[in-house]
DNA sequence: ACCTGAACACCGTTCAAGT
DNA sequence: ACCTGAACACCGTTCAAGT
């Protein structure tokens, strides 16, 4: 009969219930980022109780969701500074990201209201860093000023996410890319070219 | 029993109705933005077929709600062009603009969410118009370069009420706003002193 | 014509009861 | 410990019935 055996006991099934809503919610958002949590919790087949007990709120979902590929977006920072300039590196990061935000409409919202900055962080934080890297290496040849925030950065950012779909869309994010950076550059105004 | 005096006829309850319930609205969307229709329909006084027939959707009453006062805001414009300078005139404007849709929290969404944009136009149109205005002043000046998207300004704008609330978020709206400054400015760099 | 408000099919969230 | 799923108090939206 023994009731418990190891350490872990009835902990496994909690794990796996956890790692099943995972799987499955990012299809349903994919799908329809405005899915219900009840709906997700009826597809995994799990009670609507177990859903909110792994994920409080629809956002701690979404983010737990979303969380390993901003990882692997915020990973392919250093690949980029090896293979391209560092503004062109920016440039690249940056429509990348807005890509991502568009397609996964919940994380541009995660990634600029204010109340989720405060709770998480986890997505946030890693992004911010991402973008501090990408100026940092900007600023040392001379293409950014120094000292610019990175959540300045990532709000203003924000603007490429919230472009009309469609190809006027996509034209006009270019034009708001080339705008933001041209907001960072030196205030100097004089060209600074790299050195060789 | 004349049934039907003149040519208005019943006409004048619903546009009473029209009245009451953008009345109601205000002030409830003040207290809450997240208020049910459902509820200001009971607070008016009114079933709620009525307020749909009005306003077919949220955002429709939201709209109808702040119209009027995004009507005065863009006309002082040209009363704020007389007393400052092109760009000061639009660094104040544009953090008025801020401060009503930080406050008014649907109207941000209003102005920068790419569904809103198709369906109005009678908010976004006017605003858009607004800032063109300040920024040719500014352009004759040789502040800002010519040919700037207005449209592309908003969206950069929207920057400004996405940022934390308090004094942080503050500070960092003004820094912010200079960013944008700086990235409406004319590419050659060299700063032009307006003609005495 | 215009309005009412009950009714429908949901929603997020909770919590007693089970194992 | 963890899970289930009925239940609660809502929501937006519709539409037969009234005037």
């Amino acid at each position: 009969m023994a009731p418990e055996s190891s350490s872990g006991g009835r902990r496994s099934d909690a794990q796996r219930n956890r790692s099943r809503i995972l799987e499955v919610a990012y299809r349903a958002f994919s799908d329809d980022p405005d899915v219900s949590l009840n709906s997700i919790a009826k597809l995994v087949g799990v009670g609507a109780g177990t859903l909110y007990r792994h994920f409080p709120t629809r956002e701690a979902l979404l983010l737990a969701v979303y969380q390993e590929e901003v990882e692997q977006l915020v990973g392919s920072v250093d690949r980029m500074l090896e293979h391209e300039e560092p503004l062109d590196a920016f440039r690249s990061w940056a429509r990348k990201l807005a890509a991502y935000a568009r397609i996964k409409h919940g994380i541009g919202e995660a990634l600029t209201s204010p109340e989720a900055q405060e709770v998480i962080g986890a997505t946030w934080t890693p992004v911010s860093r991402a973008i501090a890297r990408l100026l940092a290496a900007a600023a040392e040849r001379g293409e950014v000023r120094e000292g610019v925030d990175p959540d300045d950065v990532i709000l203003l950012l924000s603007a490429l996410w919230r472009v009309p779909e469609g190809e006027a869309g996509l034209a006009q994010a270019d034009r708001l890319l080339e705008l933001i950076v041209d907001a960072l550059r030196p205030r100097t105004g004089v060209q600074v070219r790299p050195p060789k």
